[in-house]
DNA sequence: TTTCAATATTGAATCGATTCAATATTGGTG
DNA sequence: CACCAATATTGAATCGATTCAATATTGAAA
């Protein structure tokens, strides 16, 4: 079409000044009921869309939407059951808060660096699942409010909160050990990078990524109150997909004395290695129990439910939001608490 | 912190004038190397953030960013499987032509026209799975590109790409005649608002959902070649969600001569059902046949593998953003043509 | 009729960049 | 040394709204 009509084009055509032009549009109550509607029908007639935004926030310097990044391809947070739980809770936020949302993402450095310095956002939710250092840098350089949520990385200058995974590893644990489970397996998320199945202890302890490290340790402790040494708890590390939990159960499975019990780090692992006993033939929980992490939807729709640790995915939306948007960033690491969900998938071992 | 810093004063510490200042951050080759080394390295003394968003597109006029909106809560995108999968597809052709995405729904009516109007985008995808009028409406006063996906009606003026339902019902009903099933049943999405429940043949003929009146025409014309009439299939309505589908199944398989095989008119519809039946005792493919429709990722993943009619999610998003990108907006209704999936949900009827 | 307060409207300044015609600089030739 | 073309730089205009101090209008009370 031709040139677009603007708001100075209304404002002549009515007979008003643009600032009174504007106040119909912007702060209603403020213009004369009649001259009201008379600029409204002119806009009306002259086809105008509405103010433009890119002049609104101009001048107000603020979107009113909140970006979402990852150092992901943008298809994980459709596909990764824990982004995808996360982000609906964070949708849930902005919906009420009439915030707008914008998925900001790219496995390759260079776009993730364009996307995020072009990204039309107030301030950024981080979710630092990997490469979390190089995604808060990049962020800082915006010069905006973010917060970075799964951070590996214990820097306390890093704005950032965190769930207890030291506390939900070994309510896990506990829980299984109550249970009388005394031959456990962990299939866990990465340690390191481009590695997968049985890690040594040593490795754990220096892992970088901290969120598996954490879990690791919170599932010792509480093993060892029951007498069971962490020597004795193969780790299996896996890439979080169905391949890699696969072979490290097939690997797992073949051993003479296969474990009773198996503590998951997400409930994607759980779930994947719950479809794989099942088509091995392996009762959950009769013949093996088996317990998450995370508290995804899917973990109550699967058959039997999910036993799991369960991250408050509201709360911590709403903080991570409400941060975001008043730039109220916690001065520290913030760590939220995470509860333990019993459901049909663990129960006393068999004999 | 302070009033920021913008290009003017950076222009100014470095001693060189503002256009030039601004050449060195969006067109850097036309400045010579020394005097853009200089400009830098001030702007990075100054803390300066790069070139405000707000500043440039407000003269560039584009924000480089799409909208996909959706008559349902944020969280729909993160929930709904079709979505998913949609979603996830649009994503990544936004990946690859550097395209920002923002999520754009409310099922509150006012909300959602403040979100459709506020929103940072160069266009929309509409997915307009329900209330599609008002959602074509709304975006049509934003007078920018759209294209509409899913469309419960025929009006050509709303540029939208629309997958062959009629075919693609066609043949998954085929695929089961043909394996030699007599008595089928269909569990249908949405005909009306607010009803579910053995739905009559004239209420659907009748019916003001496009998308489900057309599968199921498509499943009567392929029935009526092997000489199955419509009045021998039932079709149930259901809202797409566990409840509806499980109170549907209950009512169907409480007949004396429950069905060999189902039709379901979305995957999400079949990966319900083949859960309840499986908790119902009931093998699948052995007992009951099922054809899902969709094509979403979960569909291979179940155990076993779904029979769906898949629609080419890649390429529909493909055309969907480069339609609104471009505003090249289709003069017609588009139709994309869907392609029958054979796994392992469907066999030969037990006798 | 005058005065005053309350309410409406105006118009110029502003937000932060980009653009482009005009001007300045540079280097190579005759 | 003068001249020209090629290349760099400048600075004012522009994008489309919002804001707010100043001014105009209205209605009621004195």
């Amino acid at each position: 079409m031709k040139g677009t009509i603007k708001l100075a084009d209304v404002a002549k055509a009515a007979g008003v000044s643009q600032g009174t032009a504007s106040n119909v549009f912007s702060r209603p109550d403020v213009v004369r009921e009649e001259v009201r509607e008379h600029v409204l029908e002119t806009a009306r007639q002259l086809g105008y869309p509405g103010p433009s935004l890119t002049g609104r926030l101009l001048r107000a310097g603020k979107v009113n939407a909140i970006g979402v990044a990852a150092v992901e391809p943008l298809a994980y947070f459709f596909d990764d059951p824990w982004a995808r739980a996360l982000l609906a809770a964070v949708a849930q936020v902005c919906d009420a808060s009439g915030t707008g949302l914008a998925l900001v993402s790219a496995k390759d450095r260079q776009k993730l660096d364009w996307n995020i310095k072009s990204a039309l956002v107030d301030g950024f939710i981080l979710l630092c699942v990997e490469a979390g250092e190089k995604l808060v840098q990049l962020t800082r350089e915006r010069q905006l409010p973010f917060i970075a949520l799964a951070l590996n990385d214990d820097d306390p200058s890093i704005p950032s909160i965190g769930v207890n995974n030291v506390g939900g590893a070994a309510a896990a644990a506990t829980h299984l050990a109550e249970l009388g489970h005394r031959r456990l397996a962990v299939l866990a998320t990465k340690f390191v990078n481009d590695h997968v199945g049985l890690v040594g202890t040593g490795e754990i302890e220096r892992a970088i990524y901290s969120t598996s490290r954490h879990r690791a340790i919170g599932y010792w402790q509480a093993l060892e109150e029951f007498g069971i040494q962490r020597h004795d708890v193969p780790i299996y590390e896996t890439n979080n997909d169905k391949t890699s939990v696969e072979t490290c159960l097939e690997h797992l499975f073949s051993a003479p004395k296969p474990p009773t019990a198996i503590l998951a780090m997400s409930d994607n692992i759980a779930i994947l290695a719950m479809s794989w006993l099942a088509t091995r033939g392996l009762a959950v929980p009769e013949d093996v129990s088996i317990v998450g992490f995370d508290g995804v939807p899917e973990g109550s729709m699967v058959e039997p439910g999910l036993t799991t640790v369960a991250q408050p995915f509201a709360e911590i939306a709403q903080r991570a939001v409400q941060a975001v948007l008043e730039d109220a960033m916690p001065t520290k690491r913030e760590m939220i608490d995470v509860t333990l969900v019993v459901r049909g998938s663990t129960a006393v071992p068999k004999t």
